[in-house]
DNA sequence: GTCTATAAACTGATAGAC
DNA sequence: GTCTATCAGTTTATAGAC
């Protein structure tokens, strides 16, 4: 039995999920289709367009994410540096670990050329959310004299982001995990020398 | 007035192009046939199937590529330094500076579940050859006392693909050529300390 | 080697019945 | 809200004439 509203989430669940694993242009309404159990009409029912899902899925996701960092910074007794180890920790469940899933945003950021203007916005807004946690997260080490008063957060978030990304692609491509843990062991040993 | 292999090329190109700028599942026979003046069908008769078609453009950028590094190689005057220099600033040559371009590798790598089997084992040979260049100048950078001797030449390598994988992306969603600047001063940083 | 013609499957999308 | 039916356009690919 499923309450109003439901196929509506299973869509938008199915979309993020095939996003993730083929991207933006390897998935049709008929894909969706036959994983939620309804015919691609009714996809267009809540999706007029599929440009309108994509967009609705990136809000949703960012949504999700955005709480998910706002609780980790809340977590008043964890250093920086923990925040940080979770921070990755999550990214990587959601991606890597949850069936060589590749990051929602990087997935789409190959694509950007080819997606419509509305959901190119989104993603770059996902990302400019993401590197302002990261900021912040910085500024509150070095505030606390937890990591090397002398980083220069602007680049240091950028790098931290790029490493992440290119390691979840590369790992997904080799099968290898272990990339992941590296990307990880480097970022933390940035902040403190 | 054209050579005999002349269209061979062409579609080889313009399929380069393509995949690079777009990627492998959002071009078709039809773009490369108006790009390159030729019907479709003529494109069957050199590239039977797109999978064809796909795996030598790899394989031809490859062969480029490694042909270009073995140069950079031989280059004995040159400090390691300046070697890993001159490969980043041909990369991004080809990449953002071309149009804002993605690697081709980092491109087919985030389609990857998406790709016939022959392709995906040509992108892994792509990444594992500039893997090995990397390792073997950091190793001679070592011998020569130019680098850190405690350099984990492995777990190095991997951050310097990944980094510049990742910032390629991100430089090329938001437009920042300053991401690679970044990325490229970072990773060299990283090597005398 | 390139063309015309054609095929079969798939795509995003709409109209209208229930 | 979901369905059936249908659309026009696209995709990869083949057969056969020149």
């Amino acid at each position: 039995m499923m309450k109003t509203g439901d196929i509506y989430q299973q869509i938008l669940d199915v979309a993020e999920s095939l996003i993730q694993s083929r991207g933006y242009n390897a998935f049709s309404y008929r894909d969706i289709s036959e994983w939620v159990g309804v015919k691609t009409s009714s996809i267009h029912y809540h999706f007029p367009t599929k440009a309108d899902l994509g967009k609705v899925v990136v809000q949703k996701h960012l949504e999700l994410l955005a709480a998910e960092l706002e609780q980790i910074l809340n977590h008043t007794t964890w250093t920086s540096r923990k925040k940080l180890e979770v921070f990755i920790d999550a990214i990587v469940a959601r991606t890597y670990q949850a069936d060589r899933k590749m990051c929602l945003g990087g997935m789409l950021a190959a694509e950007v050329l080819t997606l419509p203007e509305p959901i190119q916005n989104e993603v770059r807004a996902f990302f400019q959310r993401i590197e302002e946690w990261l900021k912040q997260v910085l500024k509150e080490g070095i505030a606390r004299k937890e990591f090397n008063i002398h980083l220069d957060t602007k680049s240091e978030v950028m790098v931290m982001l790029a490493l992440l990304e290119g390691s979840l692609l590369l790992a997904r491509l080799f099968q290898e995990e272990k990339r992941l843990a590296v990307a990880k062991k480097k970022i933390l040993e940035r902040l403190t020398r």
